[in-house]
DNA sequence: CTGAAAGCGCTTACAG
DNA sequence: CTGAAAGCGCTTACAG
């Protein structure tokens, strides 16, 4: 008998959750727990966090009565007493974009695999909320911290810094990183589409893009594109920005615009596959010819880039292997390993296809 | 003075942190800025979360202290403290799916505007997951549950019940929930669709679907579909289960495979849009006259759906407000209120167009 | 293998 | 408006 209170059975009134001193209602602790099974309370702890350190009649015991109550351990408690969290904030700009759900998909995967949870928060590409965010998920004092793209805030990026945390930037590959980076370069990307639009005998080759202050990584795609084509000589670019979000509608409404008010472009590199599949559809739907008239280019190699007629020419970038790369360093440092490179650049792939 | 540490500069060495008793790195504290500041950690913590309980001297002297220390509250410690998170957990089965994505940013729009965050787990429709996340998650002893479905294992019903706090099941409408429901009727939608296609004139219908057990939504439209069909006479349905996810490209593939082994099969009811898009898409490259040759239609009015030749007939869901509203029943029993009701049928529309 | 003590960093009453 | 004491539910050393 560990407790002074007699104790006859495990389920006895006096062992459920009661009002405690402070007037709320608490819920089954460990100490119930550990009153019902006649252990101490450390024990009841070790059975859950490291059960090899318990004999097995006491183990039993001890499950028998978790089961019993119902209990379910206090993360915050656990965490505040071990200063050990595992969940994981995982920062991007944007959900309703497919390609941050599947990066958030394969961060998520490899996280959940190594018993970690993802804390999601969403910036829709502000960086004031982007600080914001990084500041309260911090606060949960995170065994480290994911968040998408290399530019943020002075301020974000001394927090992350102080943190002490390991922090892995994903989507672009650049020079200056907090800590870790993985992604692909834009920049030559954009000049990569360049080269293949100038190859198949473009001249005037506009961009197509939505928000491009706060999606500064198509601006990068568009600068990558611009510099190669004025190094080349020859041929010439326009910016063309719309507003709203970058679905297929505004591709779509795109088109019928630029056919009208810039009828000397003969080809399009849209900012994302989306808007490119709107601008397919819009053409078919027109009668518009493709790439006749006007060739059109994306950029994320969605499956339905290969499904529209003519099928989309498009650059795929490795969005899953990303997501993956990025939580599998983040994990091999929270573990004390050091991971084979800091910077990983996951390239990208032109696929040259009918729309071109 | 109210330490008796002699304080000579907000920023001297003894205020910083440093080792901790334990031995293990301790972060700028509550107790740090205090010091700095010359209050009691009260004075501090009031200062932060009810600034007008304070004078406007010390808040002064307090803020300056905490810009300057750098410090982040301990969420945890002070979620601990008071028996109070602002995070609430949101589990679906699947981020890939655009649907729940914009449900989540109806969740996430209103409950941050609350000051709440979102702790997102996706349970790939896996019921025995859902259990355990549902279990972690409620570790983080969280003011509120937002879940996706009716459809439960028994425990995750028992927990959640158990847990006392407000849980809004939401996606489907149905007359069983743990405590509040909002969605739409996947049986009513099934059979309006199938009211549309026999009134069209469609005898032969097939329902194309993948992984139809865990999607039991889709399985539901199948079924309200079914007995519709049956009800009416003079018409019969076909079911068809195809692997992999529900994309375009399954569609596309779906759409081939049917006409050569069901040629009597004169209209096609997708589970998605995506999937009947996809079948659209084939058809235009294959020159199959749609709906001439066989009418298709899908399901959750997704934007593309208006764009594809022919236009897609559809049924549009009020995805965003579903989220949206589900946030705010939970937001209002959370704040103690009484929301206006239990259960919400947010209702659907059928847009007949061009494909069927 | 098991336990008594102290502490994680904050907040809730209760005083003044 | 400001503060000293106690406690939230767990875990980390330290003993045995």
């Amino acid at each position: 008998m560990l407790e002074t209170t007699p104790v006859m059975d495990p389920m006895s009134a006096s062992l459920r959750p009661r009002e405690s001193r402070r007037g709320r209602r608490t819920a089954v602790t460990l100490n119930h727990v550990a009153a019902a099974a006649q252990v101490s309370p450390i024990t009841v702890s070790r059975a859950l966090n490291a059960p090899e350190a318990v004999s097995e009649t006491l183990r039993e015991r001890i499950n028998a009565a978790v089961e019993a109550l119902g209990y379910v351990p206090n993360r915050m408690a656990g965490a505040l007493a071990s200063a050990k969290t595992r969940v994981i904030p995982v920062i991007v700009p944007s959900l309703s974009n497919v390609v941050f759900v599947e990066v958030i998909e394969g961060i998520q995967e490899t996280i959940e695999a190594a018993g970690y949870q993802m804390l999601l928060g969403s910036t829709d590409y502000d960086l004031d909320r982007e600080a914001a965010l990084a500041s309260t998920l911090l606060g949960w004092a995170p065994p480290g911290v994911l968040l998408a793209g290399l530019r943020h805030l002075p301020r974000t990026t001394t927090l992350l810094k102080n943190a002490d945390v390991p922090v892995v930037e994903f989507m672009e590959y650049g020079a200056r990183c907090i800590d870790m980076n993985v992604g692909l370069s834009h920049v030559q990307a954009g000049a990569a589409m360049a080269a293949h639009l100038l190859a198949r005998g473009y001249r005037r080759i506009g961009f197509v893009g939505t928000r491009m202050c706060g999606d500064y990584r198509a601006r990068q795609r568009y600068d990558g594109m611009r510099r190669h084509i004025a190094e080349m000589g020859g041929a010439s670019d326009v910016l063309f920005e719309y507003p709203g979000g970058p679905g297929q509608d505004v591709g779509w409404h795109a088109l019928g615009d630029i056919l009208q008010t810039h009828p000397d472009v003969d080809a399009l590199f849209f900012a994302n596959d989306e808007m490119a599949v709107g601008a397919v559809l819009r053409a078919q739907r027109d009668g518009i010819a493709v790439p006749g008239r006007i060739a059109i280019a994306g950029f994320n190699g969605l499956p339905m880039s290969a499904l529209v007629t003519p099928s989309l020419t498009t650059i795929t970038s490795p969005r899953k292997q990303i997501g993956e790369q990025a939580a599998a360093m983040l994990l091999s440092r929270i573990d004390g390993r050091c991971p084979p490179q800091r910077r990983i650049d996951v390239g990208f792939v032109l696929q040259p296809r009918s729309s071109t």
